[in-house]
DNA sequence: GATGTTCTGTTGACCTGTCAACTACAATGG
DNA sequence: CCATTGTAGTTGACAGGTCAACAGAACATC
């Protein structure tokens, strides 16, 4: 069994990275969801889109930006902003010069909320991933993961994205 | 806006490799599933449990431990393998010495759908991730990523893992 | 302008997975 | 031998997301 006959590479130690990169990736993310939503009921992708919209002017932005932005469908993003509205944490404010969009506006409890949530999240990115590498090995993961396709301006970009300098996924806190 | 303040060590390289772990992934993974199911109607996580029912003795595994393995809860499993048993890939057989405990057991059509499905995916992760670096770079990223929580024997699980062997993800192909 | 096209956001129908409750069986211990 | 406790799997209700269809507004062009 296992991975010969079709597989020029996939063995030993690219099995190997192929199979940490996965893994890794499932239990940390799962953990971090379940740091964020344990202490601050947030999920990951709740706390995406408030630091989208904190680091946004007026800390606002149409939903088809959210959309891009998350990789979520724009009805999906409709209805997750629909959640944080009844929160609280967001408001809906229309557009004045086009009247089709409609910006979704962080409110001063969702920067309240987004900001003591950060300290959980970077808390925990820094336990679980972070803290197993040394200064030179991030760099040298920072170097080999940038080429892989969605990194870095990547590959999947549908429509027209207007924000060079987002941060879509990385960027942690607010401030 | 951005990643002071709180964070110690969440800048700089840090921030790119955190940033590139997170959104390569999220690329990878999202075409590998496109490719998987346009060329075979199967989802990654099918694949996954056909792959993990064709290593296990006589290609079948009880629920529970493709609940562990696949990290899906046991309604999950019993939700998923619902669905490939209407597909007849897999086929319900229970169990003489425990009767509480149902198999689940490849097919030989599942078989076959896998290994058609295996070329697909290999060639997938070949494209998306192992070609973007030499060996000694997969050696590198296998060791550092190897570290993580989740990789290699992790944190997470719950209950006996019977299988040391297992390949929780990253073992591609059959035979 | 009237018209056709494109874009934004929402909605309905559905899919996938979770959680909690439940059934059925096994194991343990008096 | 029976009572308790634990385990395997399924089910109902729901959360979260997709897709397809839509309405309303903006733009393009004649």
């Amino acid at each position: 069994m296992a991975v010969s006959t079709i597989s020029s590479r996939l063995d030993g130690a690219a099995l190997e990275a192929w199979r940490g990169y996965l893994q890794s990736h499932a239990g940390i993310v799962r953990e971090l969801d379940a740091d964020l939503i344990a202490h601050h009921g947030l999920t990951v992708r709740d706390y995406e889109v408030l630091l989208y919209l904190a680091q946004a002017d007026e800390r606002q932005l149409p939903m088809s930006a959210l959309s891009e932005r998350t990789m979520l469908t724009r009805s999906g993003i409709t209805r997750l902003v629909d959640g944080l509205v009844d929160q609280g944490m967001i408001e809906r404010v229309s557009c004045e010069r086009d009247a089709r969009v409609s910006y979704a506006r962080l409110t001063a409890a969702g920067y309240g909320k987004l900001r003591d949530a950060g300290r959980t999240h970077v808390a925990g990115i820094e336990r679980l991933f972070l803290s197993h590498f040394t200064a030179t090995e991030l760099e040298q993961l920072a170097q080999l993961l940038g080429r892989l396709p969605g990194a870095t301006g990547g590959v999947q970009c549908t429509a027209g994205d207007e924000a060079p300098t987002a941060a879509p996924n990385g960027d942690c806190t607010v401030d």
